[in-house]
DNA sequence: GCGATCAGGT
DNA sequence: CACACCTGATCGC
């Protein structure tokens, strides 16, 4: 406990900002001690305020949250009727907290007033730091060792979380407490002569269909794939691509009826060879007419003397580019099940990874040096390709890996046409209804994004709306939409990995049956298909997760989710043992102008302007929150200032998934009769029409609604940054709260220094050339 | 009718 | 502005 509040009080906000802070002291151990039995909130909220302060107006609290700049605190919004500079008619006598409610200054009933109107004289806790590590829970991470957390056995238990106490993660084991003395040992060598490496496992991939198109135009046919099937050769005469025969001179309706008897054809024969049953029951004809496209693969096996599998191959839609990371276990599960024949082919598959990564390391010898400038393996900047620099990874600036916004901004959308964001967005090509369908199971869909490949291995993360049947082994950071949509309960792509907490949102609410999901220890190694796997909390959202792969080929690749750097992440051993090669970073705010508080900072706004406004017990305080997300914020607010939070039946379900401990769940009610602080949907505050009807069914028991919104950054055009704005209608008061679970520019910044890859590749591209030329301006100077 | 997907909105 | 998620329309089984 001591650590933890040692790392609690580090977090402290700044005191001496404003001049006209409330004083805050710092609650020690023994007062959270007290909390054994629930105290009567009135005998609780009286003892915290009896030191008396400077009158503060509620507008001043925005002050608290240290912003660079911050215009005064009087600019006019949206009603003009807020910021009121000093109303002093309250003053006098005026204590603020909750034993005022009752005082003579108490409003009536139908008095409209300002929040503004309230002078303030409190003392205020601070956010109580053991709360951030209440649970705190020191594991010892052992790499190699037998992964055991606190529910015992974890080593490949799927099941061992269900129904037991999840330990782990996201404010139960807050990443403020649970990192401070994690120790991760990563065998992984620290070599300097792979430092220039480029990004070529993810060329391959991007470039997979091209590639193959042109291997098979080697014997001067080429293959037109994308638009009619057929073979044109060098004559211009078109083939059937099945038997070869010139179908030239029939029509376009007769050569699709002269091609699907070929396939009908193939299909009868394939029937008959058919070796062993599928264990996947793929959906749907085989795509027999599809063998020219795999006829490298082909080769290889026959090569091998295993012709005999080329069905399963095919069926399978093992291209070029699977094959190089194909598994015994996926050839297993693949249905070839004799031992034989699968040593044979991981084997030759070994064999293969070798001389491809002499290939790649003998090109990337030869790329050119210097800041910004490109490798000349061939990358054309793609997403995935924002390397190629030749500096000495700990001397890198964050701008060495994006030396021009505008380069990938264009060749981003090269790979995903018309879409700016491509994290995010869904290729073109899924959009189009058949054409789209037949081109996934054709498996020519290369669109699968850069940020949810892990190269050196076979692992897709956070690509469940890019599933195809190449990989059986999908991670999921966390429970947010964004990030597992295409995830249904049908899936059978395979295994599905992620934290326990996120696990037991997958399975509550998209009904993934158990059998299905790999729960994920924190901060310990474990192995999955051969590759070293760690985990670490994100403190992005409860159950978040960052994940560190180790493939065999020594390049390890840290992907971060979403994630918000700490500065306890950076005591994570792993980041000074384990050379990060490539870092999949979540780059949504990676841009100067978000430089937001620290959530600490933030929640204590949130507690002072209620502090300050909750004198009338006419207001009902709305705090938003996600699905998953922001639980934090509420806990904190429900913590401090000793009352209940009201939250829905179905929002609980969720709370009790997250791994909280008994004692904080007590501070949530689902009587909302209970509480004057309602936790709702975010969306539910995002407009005042929605609040007016929030309003209306309150009118009898509320005449105020304060509305806190925690929506990241409120940022609009032209105007600069301003924390907890303000916005009032009538009275509805809504607080837009940069409440962040990103990481703020800096704290990219410092994580990227910290963590020194070779290679990022952003997972998020959302910014326009303005925000890369001040991001380039800043870094630099 | 149901689930999955997608567009548009907040 | 962006996040995460909602609603409603549409599609396919």
């Amino acid at each position: 406990m001591p650590l933890i509040n040692a790392a609690g009080a580090a977090h402290r906000p700044h005191q001496s900002s404003a001049s006209q802070s409330p004083q805050f002291h710092i609650p020690t151990t023994a007062a959270d001690d007290n909390d054994d039995l629930l105290p009567s909130t009135q005998t609780v909220l009286s003892s915290r305020s009896s030191t008396s302060q400077k009158p503060l107006e509620i507008s001043d609290l925005s002050l608290h949250i240290p912003a660079p700049k911050r215009p005064k605190r009087s600019a006019p919004t949206a009603t003009g009727k807020e910021n009121v500079p000093s109303i002093t008619h309250h003053d006098v006598g005026f204590k603020p907290n909750f034993g005022r409610r009752n005082g003579a200054a108490a409003l009536d009933d139908d008095e409209v007033f300002e929040a503004s109107d309230i002078d303030l004289g409190c003392s205020l806790d601070l956010i109580q730091p053991s709360i951030l590590g209440c649970s705190y829970e020191t594991r010892d991470v052992n790499s190699g060792e037998e992964v055991v957390d606190g529910d015992g056995d974890f080593s490949g238990a799927m099941n061992e979380t269900k129904g037991s106490k999840v330990k782990g993660g996201y404010l139960v084991n807050s990443i403020e407490s649970r990192l401070v003395n994690s120790t991760v040992d990563c065998d992984v060598e620290v070599s300097g002569s792979d430092g220039f490496e480029s990004d070529a496992e993810l060329d391959l991939l991007l470039n997979l269909r091209p590639q193959l198109d042109e291997e098979d135009g080697i014997s001067g046919v080429g293959f037109d794939t994308e638009e009619t099937g057929f073979l044109v050769d060098e004559e211009g005469l078109i083939q059937c691509p099945l038997c070869g025969v010139d179908i030239s001179d029939l029509s376009d309706e007769q050569r699709l009826v002269h091609t699907n008897d070929c396939i009908d054809k193939e299909d009868a024969q394939a029937q008959n060879a058919a070796l062993t049953s599928d264990k996947k029951q793929t959906s749907g004809p085989q795509q027999s007419g599809d063998n020219s496209r795999f006829s490298t693969v082909l080769k290889w096996l026959h090569d091998l003397g295993l012709s005999k599998y080329e069905d399963i191959f095919v069926r399978e839609e093992i291209d070029w580019d699977t094959l190089q990371w194909l598994t015994d276990e996926d050839l297993n599960n693949m249905g070839i099940t004799a031992l034989g024949p699968r040593r044979k082919i991981t084997h030759a598959l070994s064999e293969l990874r070798k001389e491809s990564s002499a290939v790649e390391t003998c090109t990337n010898s030869h790329a050119p040096s210097g800041i910004g400038q490109q490798s000349n393996n061939g990358s054309d900047g793609r997403e995935g390709s924002i390397n190629g620099i030749n500096r000495t990874p700990a001397n890198k600036l964050i701008t060495d890996y994006f030396p021009g916004f505008v380069t990938n901004k264009k060749n981003a959308c090269s790979i995903i046409s018309g879409q700016k964001d491509v994290g995010k967005k869904i290729p073109d090509s899924l959009h189009k209804g058949k054409t789209a369908k037949r081109n996934v199971r054709n498996g020519k869909l290369g669109n699968v994004p850069a940020w949810s490949c892990i190269p050196g291995t076979p692992f897709r993360v956070d690509a469940f709306r890019h599933l195809r049947g190449d990989c059986f082994h999908w991670f999921l950071t966390h429970f947010h939409m964004d990030h597992y949509q295409g995830l249904t309960k049908s899936f059978c792509h395979g295994m599905i990995y992620c934290s326990p907490i996120t696990a037991k949102l997958v399975n509550m609410k998209i009904g993934i049956p158990w059998e299905r999901l790999q729960v994920l220890p924190l901060d310990q190694k474990i192995n999955i298909a051969g590759i070293d796997v760690t985990c670490f909390d994100a403190n992005h959202c409860p159950g978040s997760i960052i994940i560190l792969f180790e493939p065999p080929n020594g390049k390890a690749v840290l992907h971060t989710g979403d994630f918000r750097f700490c500065e306890q992440m950076g005591s994570l051993s792993v980041f000074q043992t384990c050379r990060i090669h490539t870092l999949i970073l979540d780059t949504t705010y990676c841009d100067p102008q978000y430089d937001f508080p620290k959530q600490e900072t933030v929640i204590q706004f949130v507690i002072d302007a209620i502090q300050a406004e909750a004198f009338n017990p006419k207001t009902l305080f709305l705090i938003g929150c996600y699905t998953v997300g922001k639980e934090r914020l509420f806990l904190e607010v429900a913590r401090v200032l000793r009352k209940k939070v009201y939250v829905t039946a179905a929002k609980l379900r969720i709370l009790k998934c997250l791994g909280f401990s008994a004692e904080d769940m007590q501070w949530f009610t689902v009587n909302e009769r209970e509480s004057h602080i309602h936790v709702v949907p975010l969306w539910t505050l995002a407009s005042f029409k929605r609040l007016q009807h929030v309003s209306n069914q309150y009118a009898n028991r509320f005449s105020l609604i304060v509305a806190f919104s925690p929506t990241g950054w409120a940022l609009s055009k032209g105007k600069k940054k301003s924390p907890g704005r303000r916005w009032q209608q009538g009275t509805i008061i809504r607080y837009e709260v940069p409440y962040s679970e990103h990481s703020s520019f800096s704290e990219l910044k410092d994580f990227v220094k910290l963590v020194s890859p070779v290679n990022i590749i952003p997972s998020v591209n959302n910014h326009g050339p303005d925000s890369a030329l001040a991001m380039t301006s800043l870094l630099s100077s």
